[in-house]
RNA sequence: GGUCCGGUAGUUCAGUGGGUUAGAAUGCCAGCCUGUCACGCUGGAGGUCGAGGGUUCGAGCCCCUUCCGGAUCGCCA
């Protein structure tokens, strides 16, 4: 046979009964039965077949071989005589008369065992992640991947847009994250940025004129880890519309993500087109969280007006907000575990009581509230074998939407895992007092447009309203507490950014210098646009219900920012430097 | 950078109040097994208990320092 393989190892059948084949793949695992007989399991991309070695020299040659060794065989397909209904290829065998090495595997112990490697410890996997990978569970996050991105390319095509790449070498952004840098060795002591994210370039492609941009864009920065924060570098799927507004944007990806949520995720069933709309205040006073997850049904109410005087200082006049949590059957001693996992989290304390079965206040911070049964009943429900979860003091809304996703999550009945919710939150802040400084500076990023335009920023110059009010034409997409993207209509009037730079005592000379590009663009009239930017690495977190980024990036960095595996970052040679002009100054 | 949790066999973990030779599972090696499929049975090898210092007659366990990892806060326009 000439041919490398005839099948692949996930596609013989019953019916191939009698062919001669050629397969090829990893020796996943030996069964020796007895001592003329032996059963290889072999592995690729597509599945497992099971070979068996009942040829004596054969078998030597297989059992000099270590796991995980690449092999070639040639021989005959057979019905098995105990069929195993667990695999596709369980119906048969396929008995080789030759058996060709391809790729010895050198060790005989593996740092871990392939198909167990989820539970290996992480450095582990990354330094091996090439074996990591061979485990067809990991392996199926990466498939599904691509599955996803090429769904989401097709589906913005389909809506017009155009799939345009940007500079990956560029300029240095004054706002914002941490940049990456990159010397340039045509320019001493001049530096390349890598982009945080395409943001000025797909504005300028507005600018430009084409009408509909989009890319699975590459961003980076350089800020520190999370669970659902990969270090460094990042996927995009970002895109910017003319001529259009918030719904112009909303309805876009109203349509496109639901059916792809709705086909490659974990949960088959995704909200539908119109998504809930929800202002930023309210998401915080009800849920207590800019990304709260609509899958849980517990909110929470401020009940700060009863402890006005109370004999407890903690909650003394202070903000106090209750979620009460109805049919809860958790003991003592869960809620307390529970609390402590909050309280990890938000790093701010807890406090609980309960509405036993006769409907009467009990346990943790009842006896404070002996008494004031009526006045708290008109602000939650006091139901029999209700619990109720207190946040209070500065933290408490933090600690309250904390409170709202581990109780959520732990009490039968108020959660409904089973689907993607998404939401939008609107209405975010344009500015804010910044903690250090005690001055009015931008919320957010300084491309948005207030609400109102022009007219607005001049009242709050002219002291007519607090410039605190102003809201900044901004959105986020949330999904099940993730929060998937931030968008907004941008400002492309030079002279609303010149005036919301002034609120921030910036002036024309700033934007000009900060922005370039885009101030100058949009000189030249500049079509209102709108655009966002959903998260590739998070979405597919979502879809395969992994709670690390990590499992769904095919090569990921450590928490460090390093890639264990190819040794990144690392020193480089002091020539490379020298034509850098790059002295290292390394300081304690 | 702050706080909390962790580091014991190749791997995943257990280890009592500080007390003889540090255990299990899995993997590896050897022997047995003719229908296994997480094959089974018997035996074996494998440990600087992250590193350094201290307390003690005696430390995997207690204390200090340090390194590494994870969670979290800061940070992420």
């Amino acid at each position: 046979m000439t041919q490398m393989r005839t099948h692949n190892l996930n596609e013989l059948r019953l019916s191939d009964a009698g062919k001669r084949v050629r397969l090829v793949g990893w020796m996943e695992n030996v069964r020796e039965v007895g001592q003329s007989l032996a059963f290889v399991i072999l592995r690729d991309f597509f599945g497992t077949t099971q070979l068996v070695v009942e040829d004596e020299k054969l078998l030597g040659q297989i059992l000099e071989l270590n796991k995980e060794s690449t092999i070639a065989v040639e021989g005959v397909v057979r019905e098995r005589s105990n069929k195993n209904p667990k695999i596709p290829t369980g119906e048969i065998e396929v008995v080789p008369d030759r058996i060709e090495v391809l790729g010895r595997c050198r060790y005989n112990q593996l740092p871990f065992e392939i198909n167990r490697s989820r539970e290996a410890d992480e450095i582990q996997r990354l330094k091996y992640r090439y074996l990591d990978l061979r485990n067809p569970d990991v392996k199926q996050n990466i498939v599904l991947r691509c599955n996803v991105v090429s769904a989401l390319r097709t589906a913005m095509i389909n809506e017009g847009f155009l799939e345009i790449t940007t500079p990956i070498l560029t300029a240095s952004s004054p706002e914002g994250a941490r940049d990456y840098l990159v010397p340039a060795r045509k320019h001493p002591g001049k530096f390349y940025a890598l982009p945080q994210a395409p943001q000025q370039f797909k504005q300028l492609l507005m600018a430009s004129g084409f009408d509909r941009y989009f890319q699975i864009a590459p961003c980076f920065r350089d800020e520190d880890a999370r669970g659902d924060r990969s270090p460094g570098e990042f996927y995009q799927l970002d895109m910017e519309m003319s001529f259009a507004g918030k719904e112009d944007v909303f309805g876009v990806i109203e349509k496109v993500l639901p059916p792809v949520f709705a086909k490659y995720g974990k949960y088959s069933t995704a909200s539908e087109a119109p998504f809930r709309r929800i202002s930023y205040t309210d998401a915080l006073s009800t849920y207590g969280s800019d990304k709260p997850d609509l899958r849980i049904d517990l909110t929470c109410k401020d009940i700060s007006l009863l402890f006005a005087e109370c004999e407890m200082e903690a909650l003394k006049g202070q903000t106090v907000k209750a979620i009460d949590i109805s049919s809860c059957a958790l003991t003592r001693k869960q809620i307390e575990k529970l609390l402590t996992d909050c309280e990890v989290q938000a790093g701010v304390k807890g406090y609980w009581f309960k509405v036993d079965a006769e409907g009467k206040l009990a346990g943790g911070i009842a006896k404070f509230l002996a008494g004031k049964e009526e006045e708290l009943g008109q602000k939650i429900s006091l139901a029999p074998d209700t619990l109720v979860v207190v946040a209070a003091g500065p933290q408490a809304t933090k600690l309250a939407g904390v409170m709202i996703k581990f109780f959520g999550a732990a009490c039968e009945g108020h959660m409904d895992r089973e689907k993607y919710e998404f939401c939008w939150i609107i209405d975010f802040p344009m500015y804010e007092i910044g903690e250090e400084s005690g001055e009015l500076e931008f919320c957010h990023n300084p491309f948005s447009m207030p609400i109102g335009g022009l007219e607005t920023l001049e009242k709050a110059e002219k002291g007519e309203i607090d410039p605190l009010t102003i809201l900044a034409d901004q959105y986020d997409l949330v999904c099940n507490g993730v929060e998937l993207s931030s968008g907004a209509v941008r400002n492309h009037d030079p002279e609303i950014m010149i005036k919301a730079f002034e609120m921030v005592r910036l002036g024309e000379d700033d934007v000009k210098s900060k922005f370039p590009a885009m101030y100058n663009a949009f000189c030249y009239g500049a079509p209102p646009h709108a655009g966002i930017a959903p998260g590739v690495d998070r979405m597919v977190m979502l879809l395969a219900g992994e709670d690390s980024i990590r499992e769904v990036i095919p090569f990921p960095m450590n928490k460090n920012a390093q890639d264990v595996m190819m040794g990144a970052p690392s020193e480089v040679t002091q020539k490379q430097l020298d034509e850098l002009n790059i002295k290292v100054d390394i300081k304690q």
